[in-house]
DNA sequence: GAGTGGTCTAGACCACGAG
DNA sequence: TCGTGGTCTAGACCACTCA
């Protein structure tokens, strides 16, 4: 635990010690890369090497043409795993906004496994971007079969809520959720939706829900920005086997 | 959807579809950095940075003085979350082999939180690093209340399985586990134990299990690959506020 | 020791943001 | 226009693997 050979690593550690304790605050303005460079006495090659480490870590975002910052502390976001919309969610959110276009589309290719229908089966996708004030928070495509999505929805719908609640009243309780989480570099177009730069990973989740007959009501892709997204899940096990009380 | 100024990302689209297509089959070395950086016509650092954007898809390896390599379609790593080890797990495990180091240490930092317990209490941690085959597969640090855990394991126990059955038989069943999962860059040890490169993502997942008497039990923190690892957790709902039958 | 990737240098030129 | 970060070059030298 003393592997600090190259110089990108020390001066990442310099830097990132700085930050933590206090010497450059949140929201300033890191010098520039050329300054730091000379500081440092390195090639600018080598001191943004070292930013590209902070920046994986999300404590610094470059602004092309303008610097390189100091994050906040990041707000994090939690992804609550598990079957939802049956109680009322213990919601907490503070100014989450979603905006949600609809589109009507056809099952084609991952959706045809996950949704387990026929190819061009008819569904509805709602796209949703949430923003938590300024910044992007996640990305979402859900999918839901056709017969199962109201049908009056405006293209453009102020209130994600709405649907959702729409949609609890066609269908049975979902009785089983089932959800894969993975990491991967964003596509450019998350890059540029999430606003986090390609160098950052994004946690994917592909969330798949069950009502009770078995049918699988609802498919979701969510996608949310590595540095400061978690995702949360609980399950409990009934001991169904020894039969215990509780 | 056109967004290709960069060398990088051009050199890096067309290895990749060399790969795709099979032109480059798997396994196969790729040519050496210098004689790709003349054949592209860019210096060795874009070509690099190339080769960069494609390791950090998983398609490449790299290893360091033998050259690049096209991964195989990769085995996917499933880290199942929920309540295990009530049944047997269905384990389609092929050749994992996990190797355990027992140590006892004292509750200290997140430690305390996750199990809920004072400060120095008394834990044993396992460490435990998983192969299959030639590859790492995951990284793993499992803390368990000192008299909750076996006294007689040696200090290199040839089998994890051993000390999971010896677990069992000291606590209660497990009832309810949280799982929180999380992405982002691997420390340089951990990058070093699974053999990634530091600019790949890892996923990290915190999991607490607790008994039926709500004792925090367990506590384990694991790192796996980015590139070839997926969390999945079913949750179901016994509709409860229902009561239906299934 | 030959060949490979890993790190780094000292520049050049381009693209973006703000005044 | 000026200062910033983004991309890139043409090398140098080091570290690792393998015969």
């Amino acid at each position: 635990m003393q592997p600090m050979p190259s110089h990108r690593q020390a001066i990442a550690a310099d830097i990132r010690n700085q930050i933590s304790t206090g010497q450059i605050k949140a929201g300033e303005r890191l010098p520039s890369e050329a300054r730091l460079a000379s500081r440092y006495t390195v090639s600018t090659a080598t001191l943004r090497s070292a930013l590209a480490v902070l920046q994986g870590e999300g404590l610094v975002e470059k602004i092309h043409g303008k610097g390189n910052y100091v994050r906040y502390p990041l707000r994090r976001i939690t992804y609550v795993g598990g079957v939802r919309g049956t109680k009322a969610e213990p919601p907490a959110e503070s100014a989450l906004r979603i905006s949600v276009r609809t589109t009507n589309v056809q099952a084609h290719g991952q959706l045809i496994d996950l949704l387990r229908v026929p190819a061009d089966t008819p569904l509805t996708e709602y796209f949703c971007l949430s923003h938590e004030g300024e910044s992007p928070h996640s990305l979402a495509r859900i999918y839901v079969p056709r017969d199962l999505s109201p049908t009056d929805v405006p293209d453009e719908s102020p209130c994600f809520k709405c649907i959702e609640a729409q949609l609890a009243v066609l269908r049975p309780p979902l009785t089983e959720v089932r959800e894969r989480v993975t990491t991967r570099p964003p596509t450019p177009e998350e890059a540029a939706s999430l606003r986090i730069s390609s160098a950052l990973a994004v946690l994917a989740i592909t969330r798949v829900a069950a009502d009770n007959t078995g049918r699988v009501v609802e498919a979701g892709l969510s996608v949310l920005p590595g540095d400061r997204a978690d995702a949360f899940f609980t399950t409990r096990h009934m001991t169904e086997e020894k039969g215990k009380s509780e």
